[in-house]
RNA sequence: CUGCCCGUAGCUCAACUGGAUAGAGCACCAGCCUUCUAAGCUGGGGGUUACAGGUUCGAUUCCUGUCGGGCAGGCCA
């Protein structure tokens, strides 16, 4: 097993020429790991561990078999057995170099990988129906989202970043009805108010402009509003197209952007909807009860059968869902990722049950989910609850003119997606060391500050002796970006940006350490441009990683 | 009641998917200091990884049970 490490790889190679000589037929996983303690070394090898049991002999005693046939290399200053037989490598500090001119020389590239070269995925997030706002959830979301979406694409993945919305469903019919009381003047608690309906002041937003026949634009086209309360079909258009036209400025305001808004209207008019219930019936899948049609979703691990057409002969949500994602499958995408709250995680065994049961051929466990819990939001101390615009809650808005876009992605990518996480405003808004986002920003801001006060041009460093670079807090540095690859394709891998932002925030701890240990700009002229070259290499990291998250790396602060 | 997720320092969270003495940041304590731009820097204390068993050379990680929290369980989405 290589690693995309590249000193991994190297070591790797090592211990496997050494085992070809001793077991060539022996199963071993060559699986090179970084020891948390650093006096077992830069990298240890468990192989002879691994190759105890099957070979019947000590771990150590094997262990000093593959020391004895391990092939000489300059990158290894010592190699020596400890604990049970792991075989601990020291590296020399010449073995660290390469990596800054690696990443000198790719720049943009560095952490690239071609992982998913020539494959096709789409991933789904955000898909809020066109019924309100976008709250802070969609804005984890959102986040999570894009980051993914980027991360894919340094793995080599073609990207397909796609909105679903219900424009079809009982809640646009909600929303439609809310709106049309508003325009007939009644508010929420009147005699006549509608029991199932959006509270928020932007629907009487919405309502006024419908009175005024106001137009708006939303996805490439324009809806005029009709003025006129009894017509519900315009109120519904309107409403839709004013909402959605709201989502796309918060989309703007947090920088995404999607390559297809896609309409559950759509399946319904394409007949996509009536063909899968079709498909699920000629499959045999079905059956009618209480005058309704139900699926045998429990053949397909859901605990319990579900029901297609309710007995007023409409859908339930869950057909077009399946709909949907046959949809997705013969676009060509073989991989789906769905980004969606955890309160949705029901939905995840009836929609797979559906698509294993049209017998179309799509993978089992398609599409992949990645669920996420809510987010709350704390100011001055206390959780903030009420906003005016939404009338109900925080949106994504408001988090953004709190603080900042960068702010927001960062925070809300920082925590693993399926734990709680409590925004802190005060926090995003800290010039200081206290708040991750600038701590890493300022690292990057600070590195740039040298290369302006160096006054010298970073190409010129192409040629630079990296032999000075010795001092340990310069190793630790070189370390953590020869990291750098393997922490981008694990944290698309596991669908887990987070491990990004952590990784950033060491990267600029590192960093902070070494400047305020050594000054760059020395008299000595080989090891000033020898520390100049692991700071650029340092600036590149941060700003390849930075840019995977959506977050700004500024030259000034 | 059932299913899924979670439980790690006082707080917020990590831990390279089974590795060695479980790590950071806040907070706390003790020193230092005003720099290539920072009310900054360096060091230190702090743990039965919720609890009890099991699997093996080795468990925060995998299995079982208990306790505690979140989310679901509709002919709503």
């Amino acid at each position: 097993m290589s690693s995309i490490h590249p000193l991994k790889e190297q070591l790797a190679l090592l211990v496997g020429a050494a085992l070809e000589v001793i077991a060539p037929d022996a199963p071993v996983s060559l699986e090179i790991e970084r020891p948390k303690n650093p006096s077992h070394g830069d990298f240890s090898s468990n192989a002879a561990m691994q190759l105890a049991r099957p070979l019947k002999k000590n771990p150590r005693e094997l262990a000093q078999a593959v020391l004895l046939e391990l092939p000489p290399s300059p990158l290894v200053a010592r190699a020596e057995i400890a604990g049970a037989g792991f075989i601990n490598f020291h590296l020399a500090p010449a073995a660290w170099h390469g990596i800054v001119r690696r990443v000198r020389s790719e720049r943009g590239a560095f952490g690239r990988g071609d992982a998913g070269a020539g494959q096709h995925v789409l991933i789904e997030f955000v898909s809020a129906n066109p019924t309100g706002p976008l709250h802070v959830g969609h804005g984890r979301q959102a986040a999570l989202g894009d980051a993914l979406c980027n991360l894919y694409a340094a793995q080599g993945w073609d990207v397909y970043r796609e909105f679903y919305y219900n424009d079809a469903g009982v809640q646009i019919a909600t929303l439609a009805a809310s709106v049309q009381a508003r325009a007939r003047g009644l508010k929420p608690g009147d005699a006549g108010w509608p029991e199932a309906a959006y509270n928020g002041d932007y629907i009487a937003d919405i309502a006024a402009d419908f009175l005024a026949r106001k137009t708006v634009k939303s996805d490439d086209r324009e809806t005029t509003a009709s003025g006129d309360a009894d017509d519900v079909e315009s109120i519904r258009e309107f409403a839709v197209a004013c909402l959605r036209h709201e989502q796309d400025l918060d989309l703007t305001a947090f920088a995404v952007r999607f390559d297809n808004y896609y309409l559950e209207s759509g399946l319904y008019t394409d007949g996509r909807v009536e063909a899968t219930v079709a498909r699920l019936a000629a499959a045999g899948r079905t059956y009618e009860q209480d005058g309704a049609l139900w699926l045998r979703t429990t053949e397909y691990g859901d605990d319990k059968d579900r029901v297609m057409r309710k007995s007023d002969g409409s859908y339930t949500y869950f057909v077009p869902d399946v709909a949907y994602h046959i949809a997705k499958w013969e676009r060509g995408f073989t991989r789906a990722i769905n980004i969606q709250g955890t309160d949705h995680h029901g939905t995840i065994a009836r929609v797979r049950a559906g698509l294993q049961a049209v017998g179309l051929g799509i993978a089992n466990g398609y599409p992949d989910y990645l669920l996420h819990t809510m987010v709350r939001v704390m100011r001055g101390g206390e959780e903030v609850k009420i906003s005016k615009r939404a009338g109900s809650y925080v949106t994504l808005r408001d988090l953004i003119e709190w603080t900042s876009k960068d702010a927001v992605r960062f925070f809300l990518l920082s925590r693993k997606p399926d734990t709680e996480y409590i925004f802190d405003v005060d926090l995003a808004r800290a010039q200081n060391n206290d708040n991750p986002v600038y701590y890493v920003q300022y690292a990057h801001a600070r590195i740039c500050r040298v290369f302006e006060e160096w006054g010298g041009d970073a190409g010129t460093l192409d040629d630079a002796d990296l032999a000075p670079l010795a001092a340990p807090h310069e190793l630790v540095l070189m370390q953590r970006i020869a990291e750098y690859p393997e922490i981008i394709a694990t944290a698309a891998k596991e669908l887990a940006p987070h491990i990004v932002v952590h990784y950033l925030q060491g990267l600029a701890g590192d960093f902070h350490a070494w400047y305020n240990a050594e000054k760059f700009l020395v008299d000595d002229a080989a090891l000033k441009r020898a520390r100049l070259a692991l700071a650029d290499a340092t600036r590149i990291t941060i700003v390849n990683g930075l840019a995977l998250l959506g977050v700004s790396a500024p030259e000034k602060m």
